[in-house]
DNA sequence: GCCTTGACACGAACAGCGTTCGCCGCTAGA
DNA sequence: TCTAGCGGCGAACGCTGTTCGTGTCAAGGC
């Protein structure tokens, strides 16, 4: 009945429900009508337990075909955005951790060696793909926050109190001493704009532009 | 006695001395010498009290005198990304707010000023100060996470444990199938090798070498 | 067959958490 | 003098992660 498999099945549901801060031992062991002390037969502690979805979740992403770094690197960063997205704020959970799963293993080496054959140098690569994976986890889970961090207990939807949360940033911005912001003032239309997505995309794009640059000359 | 400053003042020690878990509303009413209740006639709940510890902590930076925007952008990352990590992992409170405070916002309007004045488009400049604003507080955490999270109550120094983790990490990839990752095998040093400090660099040099090729070549 | 060991299961309890409720004392203003 | 508001705070609520001790079962050894 019980087991380590299952019990990362039921936390996930949890998470995928009503995020990670939901996830208890308690919560998590009523899904198999039991206490908690039930469940430190098969992990060792909570963290591990999160660990382990976190692991579940990363096993999820489908890797793109690409045939150059930048489409990879492209198309993977979506992927793994959206793939986190799909899992309220799992995305957390990725801080500070080296993925070791297979597909993540798959998608490193896929990478690095599309970098490497375009003459992108190794550490370049590596660091590029550490660098990139900590935008994307951050967005995705910033992405989250913003999307829930405002629900009030009210029923009143998140999203659009968080879209009130930016009308009254910029309501405060717009009060401003003039003399001491102008540019800040004269632009708060830009600084307003786009969509989560756009900015995500934007700096991937930022990335992928920066780092063809260090690619040798004669590679390209 | 108490009072919102005081709070927040005694919050921040915590923070200091412990990171942000160990911030709890009995623990820093008992540094007056009361109980939690006592806090909820200056401030509203936990969450309120945390945004207000890292108010404080933005309004700690000191925004560097620069001639050009990447020199800004540079060594005012580096300016954010040291402030917090003064601070443990103070870095995660920032995530899905828009910073208000009079530091954040001169130094928007400073970087604003000199990437408009380099012929950097509104949009882009108000989505680079975004992207890197949150790439700096995500590597500020992770940064911590990796110095702190492996202290398991042993007493030994959690940066050990925590190279000790890359230690593993690095033992189990030598240890992957080479006919199915090769260029990963091959590249095992680049990939464990450099510095967080280093890794943080290329990231920002590299927004940067994307943002400079989005402005206008006429200005350039 | 009996005993031992290990694995799994789980109730009770511990020490902690954020927050609310109700009460108290003090001050200022009517 | 009375009332209202503010600040302070104890007790309690419902929750948290985890440990300890006990029980059951199966497998292996004697």
């Amino acid at each position: 009945m019980l087991g380590v498999d299952a019990i990362v099945d039921a936390a996930l549901r949890i998470v995928d429900s009503e995020g990670v801060d939901a996830v208890s031992m308690r919560r998590v062991a009523a899904e198999f009508s039991t206490g908690p002390a039930s469940l430190y037969a098969h992990v060792a502690n909570k963290d591990q337990l999160l660990t382990l979805v976190h692991d579940r979740i990363v096993d999820e992403i489908e890797i793109p075909d690409c045939d150059t770094w930048q489409e990879l690197l492209r198309a993977g960063s979506h992927t793994i955005r959206d793939t986190y997205r799909r899992h309220n704020d799992a995305a957390r959970l990725s801080f500070g951790f080296v993925p070791e799963g297979t597909k993540a293993l798959d998608y490193t080496e896929r990478l690095m060696e599309l970098m490497l054959a375009a003459g992108v140098p190794a550490q370049v690569a590596a660091w590029t793909l550490d660098v990139v994976s900590l935008y994307v986890a951050a967005d995705a889970y910033e992405g989250w926050l913003l999307g829930q961090r405002f629900d009030d207990g009210s029923g009143r939807d998140p999203e659009q109190l968080g879209h009130e949360y930016f009308a009254g940033v910029a309501e405060r911005f717009a009060t401003l001493p003039a003399g001491r912001y102008p540019v800040l003032l004269a632009n708060l239309g830009a600084m307003m704009a786009g969509t989560g997505d756009e900015r995500f995309d934007f700096g991937i794009e930022m990335l992928i532009a920066g780092v063809a640059a260090q690619a040798s000359p004669d590679r390209d």
